[in-house]
DNA sequence: ACGATTTAGTTGACTACTCAGCAATTGACT
DNA sequence: AGTCAATTGCTGAGTAGTCAACTAAATCGT
């Protein structure tokens, strides 16, 4: 090894031990485990992986059921191609039905199914079990308010930024 | 609408609308978005994706810079399969090289070359920049220490759970 | 009121993963 | 030593997304 490769490594080693790569990666980490968990739960109780269930809660929480695509995928954030493809299997899987938009005839709206609804409340029970033991229990309570507290403020700069 | 269809509409808002369902959705949203700005800075000023970025990190960060696939893919959550084919890629790039790992001959060990070290070193710096401003900066001093700490106590609680 | 721009959704071709099944090697137990 | 189990990495087939190019509809500027 030569002195230029060396000075390199020990730039590169600097740069990969530095604390904030380290506690980026615990978000990442963390997020990650989280959804392959949760993914994992809902596929063998419920039948839908994670992303469904995302769509799930985006409709049901809505006082008329009706979300565009668009919309959708914002709030997922995925393209619409992804949308387009994520809903073809929903609908195909009896979860959710398009109707078109009333006053805009380029939009489609989304709508859980009877079906919709019933998976929905069972994946919601189990997605709750697993938030409860890895996201909320273990950080006690004035630190979890302050941690939502923080994961808001850093959403909002992404936002913005 | 029959009745039982609006009581079926109205548990699943509840539950669509939950406290815990809204805040579990800003970790997971926090993550997205982050490492979607990492991975669009990344492969626009040096030609590679986050994902070997973190690969990357793991092999500088080690002082002989030689890591097993094995270890790279519990380290990045992929499965074995995964790994093969991210260090594929990364050997096709010149980012790294395998090489036989002395003392057991299933397993493989990668390791940077020179060119690895250069586009690791810029990618450093512009990872620094992004985790800065959006993760660092947003959320101020003493509530930055308690968030990592929170999110180190999942990282915890899921590893061991 | 009409052409130019923007927006919503779809499709084809590609990318980056997963899972299941494999071969080679190692370790553990008699 | 000899076999059985576990571990490492690889491969074929399938899945879930991306991007680029397209059509249809809506909105804007004049």
């Amino acid at each position: 090894m030569n002195a230029a490769t060396r000075r390199g490594g020990e730039a590169a080693a600097r740069a990969a031990n530095s604390r904030r790569v380290q506690e980026f990666g615990l978000l990442i980490k963390a997020a990650t485990l989280l959804e392959q968990r949760i993914d994992t739960v809902l596929r063998r109780e419920c039948g839908i992986g994670h992303t469904m269930f995302e769509v799930l809660i985006r409709l049901c929480r809505q006082p008329d059921e009706r979300v565009s695509q668009r919309e959708l995928a914002d709030d997922l954030t995925l393209t619409s191609s992804g949308i387009t493809r994520l809903i073809d299997r929903m609908e195909e899987a009896g979860l959710v039905r398009r109707v078109p938009a009333p006053g805009d005839r380029r939009s489609v709206l989304v709508q859980p199914t009877e079906h919709g609804h019933a998976v929905f409340l069972r994946a919601a029970a189990a997605h709750a079990e697993v938030v409860e033991r890895y996201f909320v229990a273990p950080v006690a309570g004035e630190d979890y308010r302050r941690l939502t507290n923080a994961l808001e403020v850093i959403n909002k700069a992404l936002r913005e930024g």
